[in-house]
DNA sequence: ACATACTTGACTATTTTTGTCGGGTATATA
DNA sequence: TATATACCCGACAAAAATAGTCAAGTATGT
């Protein structure tokens, strides 16, 4: 049960950026050299968070990204829906009528990783990327 | 962020058994035409529980398998510990001396992964299999 | 003009997952 | 004792997901 490497660079980079609370926009390539991750990579994941409104872009020379909002403002659940990670524990899913293992009934232990699932999200929900920085 | 089919399975089966109080054995063979599993799937399942003592078996004709102990003393951690399920959401090892993406200090965001995995964890320790079968 | 830095789509190697296959071994029952 | 049942175990393989790289742009500040 592990977290893909793209939701974890994404808070990764946006807390590195959350750390310097500079109005000037932060450069991919910084971020690459300060978190020793790929400068490619990172452009993948950024797109993401642009399309779903938690960095901004500026672009040209001295140009990078800004974070849209304070992070005490950004929660992490959002970061994880923009990279498209599922916390979705099972694959059976609740609302189609077919149950789990292809069969029609709901499999015996459905309740639970739902609520498995709940329990993962609120703790995504409550957790703010300002929380990360103050150690 | 998915759980693995082997440890769903596992779950799926002993729940499956633990719904039959009967001290009878409990053939793979049922339990794989009941909750759809595929019967040589089901084996390496159950060679993993056996081995950490969650099931007893009893082999030849007639036999099967029977829960070690009583099902509201058997509690899920202990099961995907047995199926080698980690819960560690992240690779960086906070016990290594090499921290996050191969540098030698901890990254930036390694305290939440860990209290991440703390928390996904306490799920699984309060849970009971006996909670299962209850609705 | 030029360097910087964002933008985007395609592609690929690696790893993990999800099983299957085939041959055992032990034992209850006829 | 024969035989069917059911556990035991290692090796292997297809398929999916992951973790990136590569190449070719576009926009803009200096």
């Amino acid at each position: 049960m592990r977290l893909n490497t793209k939701s974890r660079y994404a808070v990764m980079a946006l807390a590195d950026m959350a750390r310097f609370k500079v109005n000037e926009p932060i450069s991919l390539r910084d971020i690459s050299l300060r978190q020793s991750i790929s400068l490619q990579y990172l452009e993948q994941i950024f797109l993401k968070l642009k399309k779903n409104n938690i960095v901004k872009s500026i672009r040209g020379s001295n140009g990078g990204y800004i974070l849209s909002k304070n992070a005490n403002n950004i929660k992490l659940s959002e970061i994880f829906l923009a990279l498209e990670e599922k916390v979705k524990t099972v694959g059976c899913d609740k609302e189609s009528k077919k149950g789990c293992n292809g069969r029609s009934t709901k499999c015996i232990t459905h309740n639970l990783w739902d609520e498995l699932d709940v329990h993962i999200n609120a703790f995504f929900e409550n957790k703010k990327l300002e929380d990360l920085i103050k150690n």
